[in-house]
DNA sequence: ACAAAGTCCTGCCAGC
DNA sequence: TGCTGGCAGGACTTTG
């Protein structure tokens, strides 16, 4: 599976909303630790808090999800690189790398957590509900109806910074990836190196565009995916296979222009770009 | 051994 | 001086 980013996680919420709300959590098994070590309380609380909560909503900001409970509080989670939320039948065989079984009071499939480099990781909220104050810090995602364009234009010329590392800056926008980011930037034709402060209005306002809507067709290519009663909670987006034009297709062909996509190490990660389409000055 | 790449943390610096 | 925020780099993690 890929790197969860903002659409891999819509595409969770989705299908959580599908099958736990309105359930109540009966028991909570951690199985490691390290999945629930942004709980502050432990583990153990962890599960002793949650028995007999009933989920009322979904709800998501940027790559962070958020389960809402009718005591007030929410599990609040993230999937890190790898993290999965499964629902599965209480029969199913245990996954290698599941963490975190949830049974419900009406004996029906499993909520579990399964993540194998274990970035990710499950959290309770005290009084989380409406936004956990665990996430506070994070900026909104382009998609929510409360994103001011402006807003961000305005702090994006701000910054000094190069401009990938303002778009994977999750404090100035939230929900978009290393993936993303290099999809977004080869559609607005801006090198990831170009300093933040010196793009133009009109080519800061394309690229944000251009992170929309890419955003937003990753989820339209997740939804349909998706529509399967039986198919797991796992976040395929359904999209890398075939929407992706420059990020992991180094040596290929730009879609646009033919020239061969350049692979660059920037930020201890790989950035995918055209080196004719996206000029660095 | 390297590459993958989320978030968080630390240390440093500038400005008020 | 102390607070804040920007910034860059490193830590953490597992698997093939």
């Amino acid at each position: 599976m890929a790197v969860p980013e903002l659409p891999e996680v819509e595409t969770v919420r989705v299908g959580l909303e599908r099958w736990v709300v309105g359930r109540t959590i009966a028991k909570v098994k951690v199985g490691h630790p390290r999945a629930v070590r942004r709980h502050v309380a432990g583990p153990k609380d962890f599960e002793r808090v949650l028995a007999g909560r009933t989920i009322i909503s979904t709800r998501r900001r940027g790559k962070y999800l958020w389960l809402p409970l009718d005591s007030g509080d929410a599990i609040v989670g993230h999937l890190g690189m790898s993290g999965q939320m499964l629902v599965q039948p209480v029969t199913a065989p245990l996954e290698k790398h599941l963490h975190i079984r949830f049974d419900f009071t009406d004996k029906g499939p499993q909520l579990r957590f399964i993540d194998q480099r274990t970035f990710g990781g499950l959290a309770v909220s005290v009084g989380g509900a409406e936004l956990p104050q665990e996430i506070a810090h994070i900026g909104k995602d382009p998609l929510e109806e409360s994103f001011v364009d402006k807003d961000f234009l305005v702090r994006l010329s701000g910054r000094r910074t190069a401009v990938k590392r303002a778009l994977l800056d999750q404090t100035l926008i939230s929900g978009v990836g290393n993936i993303y980011a290099d999809e977004a930037l080869w559609r607005a034709k801006i090198h990831g190196n170009r300093p933040s402060d010196e793009l133009s209005r009109p080519a800061a306002q394309r690229l944000l565009a251009h992170v929309k809507e890419v955003l937003g067709e990753a989820i339209t290519a997740g939804g349909t995916s998706f529509d399967a009663l039986y198919v797991n909670v796992n976040g395929e987006s359904g999209y890398f296979e075939r929407g992706l034009n420059a990020y992991g297709r180094e040596g290929e062909p730009c879609p646009r222009c033919g020239t061969a996509i350049k692979r660059s190490t920037f930020m201890n990660r790989s950035s995918f770009f055209c080196p004719k389409c996206q000029r660095e000055r």
